[in-house]
DNA sequence: AAAGTTTGTAAAAGCGCTTTTACAACGGAG
DNA sequence: CTCCGTTGTAAAAGCGCTTTTACAAACTTT
């Protein structure tokens, strides 16, 4: 009764399925009729009813979104990306900011919750997973992490610009290249570090493994780190650290030593974070293209929603978006 | 038939009703019959509709969430405030992160949808609005923003914040003070101006109009307001910026300028994001309880959102968290 | 041993919408 | 003036669950 449409209905002298028809902007109504309901939804301030209307039809217009911290300034980027696309199609964002352990659990919750499609950024899913999820005609979409070709993915080309990083220190005349990864072998870190020895091999140069150390991304890992780089003889005169909060401590830990960057240490992070070009000296770095990634991560998966309808399938995207190197002062350069 | 629940029962022999009561731990099932059902649901990875039990149960167990920006720093730590609660409690979140100016019609959609309750934060919604809301069944609290006594809030206090760090400027000996607000009279800003002017006021102080210009928060407009500043004579000797990325900015164009923080001009923030302090010189600024305040946020919706359920009324609540003075550099303090 | 309690389960009625089907009413064509 | 294609609307059948009601079967009581 109260029900909200049969309320509507009744005020307008109509069946609910009038009310319906209206509602969905179908054919078949009359002009006039449509105006007259269209007058009583206003005035009773109608507001259909979300669930009720994603059991009927089976479309949620929402899209779940899984990432390690939102209040990384990393991932906040592609959230607002994710949501600049969603939110201009009508769509909600159901966000879970989980550290990497946990979030299997909340990938879990996500398959009975009432979302279209689901955006993995920054976590190792593993191809079993995604598949059981889309199994739920759940539609995926990974960033920054790859699998096999028809799950489509966004990164950025670590590879590429860790290389630029490498080549740009060499060109420095730096020779003893230390390297501060993130959670021990993310995909991203290795690709890294696989790109500057890459790049320092083809120059005759190579980098120890004790030169090597790792810490988790997060503030205060890089302290730690350099650290331990600060103990080795003799000392690295260029740190590469795998993103740019872990090279913002390093940078700390440096100058508490009263060693100076670029000076004693060239010191490089990626990602470009707002803070990295507030240092002194601010900070050379990789810019990824994180609002870019979320957007069109989530551009894609509301075009895998649609395409579905239509049921016509479009071939999967792997797409690597391109990097930049943004040169400051902390390599060398004035 | 091939409706989920239905599948379990079939395959278990027994009823959907029995399915149901066993999903919901619900009494009168025989513990054979359980482990049974059990069996199946794991073995079928049976996963619920969401919707269907939302529409029969008109819960949701998701929250909605509104904020001006997500990937601002201030933000994106209440965020995670919020998410942690909620996640704890099982419940999903909705976050819809959309300019002041937008934000009104983001509201308007989260009545419809699935949501239980909705926290607004930063976002100067009218008494009305909310009411409007919350005559829907949607819990509502509000953050950074305060209204009637019969809707919860939690700000934080910005007048004792700003009042401590004009006394502290005070304590420094400076006399010709300047202030850069936030968007054109936000309440926050416009709080924190009025402490600053009572302050001044009980030392025999005041602040001139000319010394007083508006950014809107964002990256470059503290920038922008310091320019003006600058070319006034005599220039003052202690800048209030009303948040943190203004004050960063400010700090720039002060350098520019060839002046020195803090020996010509004392410069503080307000909110303490993680770059204050890893400026050179860091900044001096007012440390606000961004996780706590989401995470109590959270706390209290769900609270009220049992409370109905059991239909008791507590009082509500209008918290205002304590800020902290964080003394850095900036002021002058070694 | 008859009557009353539990206990375990099934059947059925919604939740608020969409969608299909059916059917009057109305026109224009033959 | 009858026949048939439109057009506008109503009635009814779901969507996948929860929940209430009803009722048989198994135990207690006295």
């Amino acid at each position: 009764m109260a029900s909200g449409i049969y309320e509507v209905a009744e005020k307008a002298g109509v069946s609910i399925s009038t009310v319906s028809r209206v509602l969905n902007g179908k054919d078949r109504v009359h002009p006039e009729t449509r105006r007259r309901i269209r007058g009583v939804i206003e005035e009773l301030d109608y507001q259909q009813s979300a669930s009720a209307r994603a059991l009927a039809t089976s479309k949620h217009e929402t899209i779940g979104f899984v990432i390690p911290r939102v209040n990384d300034p990393f991932f906040s980027e592609i959230v607002r990306g994710v949501e600049a696309a969603a939110s201009a199609s009508g769509y909600g964002l159901l966000i879970a900011s989980q550290p990497r352990s946990e979030s299997r659990g909340y990938i879990q919750i996500f398959k009975r919750r009432f979302i279209d499609a689901l955006i993995i950024a920054g976590i190792d899913v593993t191809e079993r997973e995604v598949m059981d999820i889309a199994g739920r005609n759940i539609k995926v979409v990974l960033i920054q992490h790859e699998l096999g070709e028809n799950i489509p993915s966004f990164s950025a080309d670590n590879y590429g610009g860790a290389v630029a990083l490498a080549q740009h220190l060499l060109n420095h005349g730096r020779k003893r290249f230390a390297y501060i990864g993130g959670t021990n072998y993310t995909r991203d870190s290795s690709i890294r570090l696989q790109a500057l020895r890459d790049t320092l091999g083809k120059a005759g140069l190579d980098i120890p493994e004790n030169y090597i150390v790792h810490g988790d991304y997060l503030r205060d890992s890089g302290r730690i780190a350099m650290h331990k780089l600060l103990k080795l003889h003799p000392l690295p005169d260029a740190v590469l650290a795998a993103n740019d909060q872990m090279a913002v401590d390093a940078l700390q830990a440096v100058q508490e030593k009263n060693l100076r960057v670029p000076e004693d240490i060239a010191l490089t992070g990626f990602d470009d974070i707002p803070l990295a070009g507030y240092l002194s000296p601010a900070l050379t770095t990789v810019r990824q293209p994180t609002f870019e990634m979320g957007f069109q991560a989530a551009r894609k998966v509301l075009e895998m929603i649609t395409e579905t309808q239509c049921s016509q399938d479009t071939p999967n995207t792997q797409m690597v978006l391109p990097t930049e190197l943004v040169i400051r002062q902390s390599c060398g350069c004035p």
